[in-house]
Formats: C-alpha cells, sequence, structure tokens
DNA sequence: CTGTATCCTGATAGATACTG
DNA sequence: CAGTATCTATCAGGATACAG
C-alpha cells in the first residue's frame, strides 16, 4: 500500500542500486548475476540479490533460469520496467543539467 | 559528493516528504511552515523542519523570515526547485499509469 | 509560530561465511 | 555461478519535550 502516486513510484526505484540495476538492464538486456555485480562494482553480492528480488516482486524485471549447472541466471527488463526507463532519462539529465560534475564521482547516462 | 548523476538527483528528492513539499510550494507558492504541515498532515514537526533545511542546503528553496513575533516564515521554490517540477510530473504520471488505483491511499496530483 | 534537542525504533546497507 | 543466512553498523523517520 502506497500513500500516493510519488510514493508509488519513489519505492520501486529507491533503493541504493536500483536505478543502476535498470539502466544497466536497459543497455544489455540479457545480463547474469556477476556480469550485474561487476557492472555496478562496489556493490555486494548480497545486497545486489535482495534488490534484483525487489525489482522482479514489483514486476519490473524478469528472472530466466538457464537450469546449467554452473547455474546460469539472465535478468531482463519487463515491459513496466522498460516504461520507466524515460524516467530514468529524466532523472539523469536533470542531474547533469543542475548538478556541478566536480560534485559527482562519474558520469553514467551519456548526452 | 555523488557517485553519479542518478545519485545527485534522487538525493535530493529522496526524503519521505521532500516532493510533497516541493509540490506544495509548486501549487502555492507562499507557504508557512504550520501551513505546510496542515497539508502534509501526519508529518511531524521535527521532521518537516528536517526537511525543509535539507532542501535550503541543496539550493530547490529559500526561507523569508517576516522578523515578526509571533514568527512568521515564508518557504518558496528556487529557479533551481521550480527546474525538479517536470520531473515531479513525470514521477506522478508514472505512478499513475502503472501502478492500481487501489493500492494508494489518495491520490495528489491532477489528471 | 517556528525551531531545536533527546531518545527510540525500523529500515537499509554492508561484511562475511556457507550451500547447491 | 547464483543464492541464502547471520551479524553488525548506520541512517531516516518519528514521539516527545523544551526554547525563543
Amino acid at each position: 500500500m502506497y500513500a500516493n502516486e510519488f510514493d508509488a513510484t519513489m519505492q520501486m526505484i529507491r533503493g541504493k542500486w536500483k536505478i543502476l540495476i535498470l539502466y544497466a538492464l536497459d543497455e544489455d538486456d540479457h545480463r547474469r548475476f556477476n556480469d550485474l555485480q561487476r557492472t555496478l562494482k562496489p556493490v555486494t553480492h548480497k545486497i545486489l540479490a535482495e534488490q534484483l528480488q525487489q525489482l522482479l516482486d514489483d514486476g519490473l524485471i524478469t528472472r530466466q533460469d538457464f537450469d546449467e549447472n554452473p547455474p546460469h541466471v539472465e535478468y531482463h527488463l519487463t515491459p513496466m520496467g522498460q516504461s520507466l526507463v524515460p524516467l530514468l532519462d529524466a532523472i539523469c539529465d536533470w542531474g547533469v543539467a543542475h548538478v556541478a560534475p566536480d560534485k559527482m564521482v562519474k558520469l553514467l547516462c551519456d548526452e
């Protein structure tokens, strides 16, 4: 249960790594667990698994298990997750436009 | 120091009441402290003061002290704060479009 | 009316180790 | 490779009381 529309949207992208996960999946939509962990770098194994689970619960991503050994799992954006991409772009753009570059460790989105 | 553009933007609007404060100021740009507290309702006196201070620090709002007794203070959006409004609209719109209405206690933004 | 200080709680994130 | 469990640290939010 969400307090309102703002709250509903924010709950989905609030987690420290969620936007970065969604952004990574938008760039390249067949990521494996380790692949994501390497990309996001200082993220912890446990935290990544946790945030992926929440994104799954919220219906923003899907999990594809290849049933191999060693395990092979890929994550993808759902249509709902894809619909969030323009919003992520807007968040990125605002940051680029209104926050001094030297206050950011690095830039992620292009343009 | 922010990790990246997403992080920079999110820091500013992450607080539980920040979006609602900005949204309230956008609707009516001469709000007093008590006025805001009544509008946001279950927000605590202390928390409201805290989030206002952070918005001030981030340059999104200004504080106008009328130096009266009893105290009279009004808050306004800065140009930077105003530039955030379209993003808030986008957040609102996405919530309305992608989250079931019966999962929200109430709707705030129009349309 | 506005603002601050103290104390408490739950949520969030991280370090680490273990499982199949 | 992917996932889970335990433990710990930190922070955000809130209840309450007090001050100018």
